[in-house]
DNA sequence: GCCAACGTTGGC
DNA sequence: GCCAACGTTGGC
């Protein structure tokens, strides 16, 4: 799951403990969303800033709602094709787990061949929410916790 | 700031 | 329903 760290960012989730993942407004990130379950764990990647990588674990707490956001109209994602009755668009709460201890960059996903199937190589973070094998999962976990290659 | 990728929109 | 135009996004 990608955020601009400006915007929200790991040290943020880390102080909140739990936090919401709300303004996403592409259907298949939300779809992706949706099919979260409590508990699930998540990597936290932060984008638009030099370099981009992964650098936190946090786990679904909350399953799938409505984002309030989107009926805001002085919220930056305000939809006005969405409406209580029918909502559009849905968010998760999410709980800090770790944060890593250091950053793994997308430079060194895109150059390890392990990871050359994921979707963050394949189509990029574009896709704001998406899933990720375990086996991947686990793999870049361990990679920041043991010394930087 | 630029560009490529790609999702969305709207005219037909 | 198709598809060209357009807008947005993220990486560089």
């Amino acid at each position: 799951m990608k955020s601009e760290p400006d915007v929200y960012s790991i040290d943020t989730l880390a102080s909140e403990r739990i936090g919401t993942w709300e303004g996403v407004r592409s259907y298949q990130a939300r779809n992706h969303m949706r099919a979260m379950k409590r508990g699930d764990l998540a990597l936290f990647y932060h984008s638009s800033v030099v370099p981009p990588g992964v650098l936190g674990v946090m786990r679904i707490h909350r399953e799938a709602y409505p984002d309030p956001t989107q009926f805001d109209p002085s919220s930056p994602y305000y939809d006005d094709k969405s409406s209580p009755s029918a909502p559009r668009w849905d968010r998760v709460d999410v709980e800090f787990v770790e944060k890593l201890p250091r950053l793994v960059t997308l430079d060194e996903l895109k150059g390890d061949p392990r990871f050359a199937d994921m979707l963050v190589i394949r189509r990029g973070m574009r896709l704001s929410v998406q899933p990720v094998a375990a086996s991947d999962f686990k793999a870049i976990v361990a990679s920041a916790k043991k010394k930087k290659r």
